[in-house]
DNA sequence: CCACCATTTCATCACCTGGTGAAAAAAGAC
DNA sequence: GTCTTTTTTCACCAGGTGATGAAATGGTGG
């Protein structure tokens, strides 16, 4: 639990904030970042957050609203962010490679934005990352949140691919985008499972051994189904 | 919500359920494994579940005692089936290819079972997927659990595989492992993302499509990173 | 120096949570 | 028919839940 100092000055309960450079409101949203990522939803109390956080309950309120109105405050913060640096290293990767592009290379540009931030930015980043594959996976839950969000660099990608494989069947790009985007989610996630399965080959935080191979692996994944489907 | 009609009889208390072909105890299962499917643990109560079987809350109690061993009793139920299924189809594929085995005919091996249990084997086993979809990339929840009953078969899968490729390396066979896990699990759960995302072209219930690609993708990444590793 | 206002705290509410103990009802043994 | 055992229901508890209204605090502009 490693509960925070309490932020709160011993005299009272007055008006601190301007003082400390630091913003509450990110520090509410830091606590409930990683808690919401490690039980989920109605496995966190506002409570837990509040202590986590140093801060009073009613202060979460005050800020946010209700408890889903946070979730959804965590949520956002860093989605327009991921969003922009994927659209940012599609657009470079098209204009770099205009006549030479490849279906690995598409894919590239289309995750690895995700492992950079991850590995670069900051601790908050792995605890957004699994809250976000918890969110993908929960039928009904996020649904329409992950649909506003993500959809639009999704159909970008696709619409690349189309590009590099002009015969490709939409049927089979959007299939292979749901095998890839599972694959790219764990890998974020960090789970562990990785670790104790293999008995110490792998480490799921290692990164840079999935960027050696997720690319391939996927790509190969890609063109094999798109083959494949075309004969048929 | 919709509750079951209560199953207590007008009387009262009493025992009946001898009477009733249809065990209680399995009503409850039923009623948990969806609740626990939609909702994650903690966003369950036992009271949804109690309404949900059509039973008094204190039943659940007499039979599973506290709400995470109702959990685990969900999730072992069919843990063990699902095994069994497994491990004969891996003995039959071996058996009946003795020389001619590939990394797509392993992998089929490995991931068809499910795919058909989910097609046949009932509603039940949907929710119960989608449950060990949860469950598998919740960090530090089932880790425990997840290793006691599907790392057998996991390491059954890699050990063939090393047969087919003996010049793979147990490092690439475990990453690729993740990256087959994750797409097959996110395919079980069926969220539904797939329909949106394609407008229509796709529907993540269409198990069959995901045979027909699912295998090919992933047995080609397989391959494409044994080969591309060894060279390395 | 004072009135204002955003911020923070406290005290509290109504409700729900998982869980229990004992009574009631039915089934089976004799 | 009675006695025992198993199953089911009822009533209830101690503690936790999300949320709110009002008071306290102190910086800011006049």
């Amino acid at each position: 639990m490693t509960a925070a100092k309490p932020r709160a000055r011993p005299g009272g309960r007055g008006r601190p904030s301007k003082a400390k450079g630091l913003d509450l409101k990110e520090t509410i949203l830091d606590a409930a970042e990683g808690l919401f990522a490690r039980h989920g939803f109605y496995g966190v109390t506002t409570r837990q957050v509040a202590t986590e956080a140093g801060v009073d309950t009613a202060l979460i309120h005050y800020y946010f609203g209700a408890k889903r109105e946070l979730f959804d405050a965590v949520f956002l913060r860093r989605a327009e962010i991921l969003n922009q640096a994927r659209g940012a290293s599609m657009d470079l990767y098209v204009q770099t490679h205009a006549g030479t592009m490849t279906v690995e290379g598409v894919i590239e540009a289309f995750i690895d934005p995700l492992l950079r931030i991850s590995q670069d930015g900051g601790p908050g980043w792995k605890s957004y990352f699994v809250l976000v594959a918890q969110v993908n996976n929960t039928p009904a839950w996020g649904g329409e949140t992950m649909t506003r969000f993500f959809d639009p660099v999704v159909h970008r990608l696709v619409e690349t691919l189309k590009i590099v494989r002009p015969d490709a069947a939409y049927r089979d790009l959007y299939w292979c985008y749901q095998f890839l985007t599972g694959s790219m989610m764990l890998a974020l996630s960090e789970t562990g499972r990785i670790d104790s399965l293999s008995e110490g080959e792998c480490h799921s935080s290692d990164l840079e051994a999935v960027r050696a191979r997720l690319f391939a692996y996927c790509a190969a994944g890609f063109e094999t189904v798109i083959a494949r489907q075309a004969r048929t």
